[in-house]
DNA sequence: CAATTATAGTGAATTATTTCACAATAAGTC
DNA sequence: GACTTATTGTGAAATAATTCACTATAATTG
């Protein structure tokens, strides 16, 4: 079956696309569904599912082939290509984010870090460049970077939003506590607060929703 | 309208409290669904669902009084207790969250910090007490800490999850490359992944689905 | 090699969520 | 104070997503 993914089934497509990239480090060859669904939270149903969107590629009593899958969705969604990324706003959390390589996997790689205080970007030690956070556009255009997180304080968020955007920035992750939405149509945004994630948890253990 | 909340709504929710809250900051009095819809990126309509499932509290023709508003989506949501944090893992990632006020709002109080090496621990300066990892279930259940934020390598993270369960830990924001679900009903995980946000943000941006 | 077990794929049924349309009411305007 | 505009709340309709039930096929077992 072929046609309109869902946004969950996306979702969660990616999510086995890292579940695989992991069992593929350890040698895993072959996986069910059910066994996806037990490491990922969801039934085994919802899992079949989500992949028979992409297409045949299962082998029927006998599971999936782990290169295999991991190939057709990465085809399919675009997560098979080496991404350039940049994290705006160096401060602590900004540093220890830029310079952590395993939290970028190896699909994204991150060329460039940018901050507005000069001085500052004086004093990080890095072999990745930085620059002044008015350079921004131009270095996103310049080295075609399509990925940003961004860790600056929330009053600084709308303008460096609106440089990613002139500089043709494809997707951010924010990290500051004001939340954003896109205005423009081929940019994608998620927020990542964690006060938020704390209220949510909160909320549903308050509502006791499973 | 009362009755079982929707996910996606209790989801919204708190987002809109979150909002609340920093308008409250500003000295904003009211505001108007299709102003909330505005700015968390939602249409108008979909507020006042979500909004109308905790019961009435607005006034027809004029909008949501904001601090009427908070207080109601704070009680039926428990979002407006003070509830007590930790943050495991004190590496570069772990010990700027940690030392970030501004990333938990002032619902949440970060009352402890864990990590498993001590001569790390012993480095630290920081108002906040710091223990040995082998302490958590102890200390989790002795300060009644609700809330934790998991930034150990991925290797760790099964054991520590063990031991935040153990201690009475109601919600986990997981910051580690491997994913957790959990076991108990009573415990809510979120799992924050920067390469999986960029996964999905690519594969949304290759599909083009808005 | 027959019987059993495990498993993918999928149309149909079910359930969940969102969107719509509109009545009712408050505020603002001239 | 009549008229216009802004706004909430909600039942009903529409849309979306999940779950189910079943067929077909591969692997395994005795």
């Amino acid at each position: 079956m072929t046609g309109r993914i869902p946004k969950p089934t996306t979702a969660r497509l990616c999510k086995v696309y890292s579940l695989l990239d992991e069992l593929e480090k350890y040698g895993e060859r072959s996986i069910s569904s059910h066994e996806i669904g037990k490491r990922i939270g969801v039934r085994s149903h919802s899992i079949r599912k989500d992949i028979s969107y992409l297409g045949e590629v299962g082998i029927v009593g006998s599971g999936y082939a782990i290169e295999k899958l991991k190939a057709h969705i990465g085809s399919k969604l675009g997560l098979d290509l080496e991404r350039k990324a940049c994290v705006v706003g160096l401060g602590k959390l900004g540093n220890a984010i830029m310079q952590n390589e395993k939290l970028f996997s190896n699909n994204f790689k991150i060329v460039a870090g940018f901050d507005s205080n000069i001085n500052k970007i004086e004093t990080i030690v890095t072999d990745i460049p930085v620059y002044p956070a008015h350079e921004i556009t131009e270095i996103i255009r310049r080295d075609a970077i399509e990925l940003a997180v961004i860790t600056v304080p929330g009053h600084a968020v709308q303008e460096i939003v609106g440089r990613l955007i002139a500089g043709g920035i494809r997707g951010i992750v924010n990290f500051s506590p004001v939340s954003i939405s896109s205005s423009d149509d081929r940019v994608f945004v998620s927020n990542i607060d964690i006060a938020g994630e704390f209220r949510f948890l909160s909320a549903l253990f308050t509502l006791e929703q499973k």
